[in-house]
DNA sequence: ATTGTACATACGCAAAATCATATATATACT
DNA sequence: AGTATATATATGATTTTGCGTATGTACAAT
């Protein structure tokens, strides 16, 4: 995971809130993503991929959903790098999540571990 | 100073190491920048630029030379990332501090305050 | 089997970012 | 005044990135 790569992932709208929002939600389905941001899926999932080869996160297919999680090998200073930019900017998220509580019917998550 | 255009900066392999350089380095000049990534001087102020223009950082003429620093007012959440990022990567910095080093009749800078 | 939902990817195009070269400006020195 | 050094910016070409649409695949349910 080099530095470059790294923020060249976070150089992007989608791609940072759908990050940053895994992040802060640990676990989120496309559909959510798709949801909160108010794009077009096929958007949502080309973003996701590039996330997904940078090894940025890291996904688990459950039914009909795939969940996506920050990837358990990320570096620390690149967590620390996320958690600094969350803290740093409350208001980013804020019309996100906000979409994402309206979400009716959001799917359920079995329990993965522990 | 928002989250993307600050990432969007970083997104540049010149610019990322122009920064994190001026971090280390408190105060550098556009022809150490250029010897430190052997880059032509158009690119490296070119990279300046942009970097000024998003208050990133901050420039001073003195005689002949301009000095740029990391900008006094960038957030302190920016701050960390940028000391983040340099502590989890010891070595990206490596060649150009060398050809730093290696450089010869380095600009004299005045004491700026106190 | 077929239909529907969730997600991924391929393709062609448009927009944005980067580059090298040329040129302009500002200071220093003689 | 004239030359040299340091830096900035404009320009046109090239590369990279992002987009929407169309399509493909996997799973679930009937």
């Amino acid at each position: 995971m080099d530095a470059l790569a790294f923020f060249k992932c976070l150089a992007d709208d989608t791609r940072l809130r759908c990050l940053l929002l895994i992040q802060r939600e640990q676990e989120l389905c496309v559909c959510e993503l798709t949801q909160a941001l108010q794009e077009i899926q096929p958007k949502i999932s080309r973003h996701l991929a590039q996330l997904r080869q940078c090894k940025l996160v890291e996904d688990r297919r459950q039914g009909q959903w795939v969940f996506y999680r920050v990837h358990p090998a990320l570096p620390d200073w690149a967590r620390e790098v996320l958690g600094d930019t969350l803290a740093g900017n409350p208001d980013f998220l804020a019309p996100n999540l906000a979409l994402l509580q309206q979400m009716g019917e959001r799917p359920e998550r079995a329990q993965v571990c522990c």
